[in-house]
DNA sequence: GCACAATTGGCACCAAGTGCCATGCGCGGC
DNA sequence: GCCGCGCATGGCACTTGGTGCCAATTGTGC
């Protein structure tokens, strides 16, 4: 029966408490909102205990927010993986369309998807959890963006400001998908979102770019980029 | 002694009461690392009983993210003050301005400022929570700018995006102010930031805007407004 | 069959929050 | 001056998330 022979039973049956552990609590807490089920229904519903509960997820959060966890991996990898003198703005589309298609994929687990993102979007402990892990993917895109780039993310604002785009394209994206009930097109609302972002993206990078040694577009415009007027009146603070 | 003759005895008690509380837990917060700190001795340090803690603060959190509460009011009404006729670049940029004007203010609690964000941003707990503020702020930074723009934010993706490209802007400053100890000026970093940004803004604001009845600049532009055809593939795609 | 590691469950324990109630204090009316 | 009202407080019990520890079980290799 065991067609994976490097598999060891042990690893089989760890995976299936894990895959039963998510399933029970993903349908508890869709059904009765996160914070009215507790780890003991949970742990009871997939037949162990709450001791047994905690060596698989780290928190209640965790195990809901684990669905999405390798999706930041992923899009940094895409981008990785783009060539090299394709301009940011494209591989960075391709790189959340890559993050994406689990959301489009309408075959394996797809309502699924469309239930975890409509659960977290709606939880703030859920919220917060994943926004945490959207910073790092930021950073972990701002780190593959400088190097791909060839720019020092240490003085340079580009690459944190170009990740810091593509994820609130990312964002902007999750959020009508998942209120549209997912009726709209996920790729297609990554497209109209980089067809905004876009220009921008490829623009700053070639301003900002020192080297790089090929830049064929001109790139005139009258930056009044550097100081402005220096402050507008700063407003009261608390109270 | 009572300056304020309009403010009764009991509020002033209050808010002096809250005041303690912030004081302890921020400076011993910050001393010794968030989790390493109970409530308890937070409250025992102000004087108080831990069940009164939380008649003041929500969490062990909040009474962190607090001083950043009003950042996002603060945003919100700096755009909703600045001139109509003002691109969003501009418009956000003085926005994004006023909320780091806090942190610049060397006079009051200036390092306060510097110690808070500091916590904040390597305690992951309190950066999860600040996060969800943003969230939030983004949210009516959407709002503001769709109404001022006369956008609709159901349909219309640029709202949402260019909040977050402000948001952006705004994490990506305080980052580097607080990575920096301070020494840079977060004016400056800010100006930066959307000498990357603005002409994105403002030229995708131009793109999606179909209406928008009064609009001084000629606006040319082969404008291709709508939706684009499946997939831009300016470069080329290989999947 | 036997030692060995891994998994598990139960228990005690800590910290974050919350509900409830009794107490104390300021404040206005009489 | 006394009384009652409102409010802030403190203490207590309780629930829940989360962890450390230990004993029992179970699978694995020899």
């Amino acid at each position: 029966m065991s067609a994976r022979p490097d598999v060891t039973l042990a690893q089989r049956k760890r995976r299936l408490v894990s895959d039963e552990l998510s399933e029970a609590a993903l349908q508890m807490l869709a059904l009765k909102g996160f914070d009215l089920v507790t780890i003991d229904e949970i742990a009871a519903a997939a037949g162990v205990s709450k001791r047994t509960f905690f060596r698989y997820f780290a928190s209640k959060e965790d195990v809901v927010v684990r669905f999405l966890a390798d999706l930041g991996s992923g899009i940094r990898a895409e981008l990785a993986a783009r060539p090299v003198q394709e301009p940011p703005s494209v591989a960075l589309r391709h790189a959340v369309l890559a993050a994406m298609a689990v959301c489009a994929d309408r075959s394996d687990h797809a309502d699924r998807a469309l239930v975890v993102v409509r659960l977290i979007l709606r939880t703030p402990a859920l919220r917060a959890r994943f926004l945490e892990h959207q910073a790092q993917w930021r950073d972990d895109l701002a780190t593959e963006l400088a190097q791909r780039l060839g720019l020092d993310p240490g003085t340079d604002l580009y690459p944190r400001l170009a990740a810091g785009m593509a994820l609130t394209a990312f964002d902007t994206v999750l959020q009508r998908w998942s209120a549209g009930d997912g009726a709209e097109d996920p790729a297609e609302l990554t497209d109209r979102s980089f067809a905004v972002l876009g220009p921008a993206l490829d623009a700053a990078e070639r301003r900002d770019a020192p080297e790089q040694g090929a830049a064929p577009s001109p790139a005139a415009d009258p930056p009044r980029s550097g100081k402005l007027p220096a402050r507008p009146r700063s407003f009261r603070e608390h109270e």
